[in-house]
DNA sequence: ATATATGCTACAAATAATGTAGCATCAAGG
DNA sequence: CCTTGATGCTACATTATTTGTAGCATATAT
């Protein structure tokens, strides 16, 4: 059973959605899927394959997860992003920047 | 051995940094880690305790791995951000904004 | 009826996380 | 010195998660 905002999650008893949203977040391939559908729709297939051939069924449970917290939805033109999923993935084109601006640093760093 | 910028990881030949930090970002306690770290420097113990107890074991080698990535470094004082891990952390400060909204959203919708 | 694409499920093997115990080092007090 | 308490871990068996591969069921197109 998929983990909402207000249930406990691994470690932590409180639901505060932080919690939450780190225990989705923190598990292998969800950020990997999220970040694969922030510029279009993907088929089933088609996101497996952006995802290195991740297993299905694997794919199949973040897929799950993911559409029960309303961060993914699917329709007929395959899986994409809600309103919120968006909202989310945008943070991680945030985080896209920064990473670029760490990776810098840590080669000078070298 | 710790993956950085520039080499391979689970799923990305590229190197790309984000690919790199999702890799990090998506084992578990990693993301909690470095939020239980936003207010003050902490011991290991400290820190094991805020993240409910987690097994040293896995604390040690998530501290390790965020260490060899310069986004938390450890001194007399204990385990806590670089720079680098600040600004990283405070984009977590900017999805806990965001997981408050999404939860209210949620909410609504039952 | 075949062919092709889709969204999966099954399952054994490999890898990672958990929980508990306890060791080694250090600094402070008696 | 000799405990006491704190710190940063390591060891290790158990349990949970992930991987990789095969293939099934449904639908649409030929």
């Amino acid at each position: 059973m998929t983990v909402k905002p207000g249930q406990s999650v691994r470690g932590s008893t409180t639901g505060r959605p932080i919690m939450v949203l780190f225990d989705v977040l923190g598990q292998r391939w969800t950020l990997r899927i999220l970040w694969e559908l922030r510029l279009e729709r993907l088929t089933f297939r088609e996101l497996r394959s952006q995802c290195a051939n991740v297993s299905p069924t694997v794919l199949n449970a973040r897929l799950k997860e993911l559409r029960e917290l309303n961060l993914v939805d699917h329709d007929e033109n395959g899986y994409g992003h809600t309103g919120l999923g968006a909202e989310l993935a945008v943070q991680l084109g945030t985080l896209d920047d920064w990473s670029q601006k760490w990776a810098k640093s840590l080669d000078t760093q070298r």
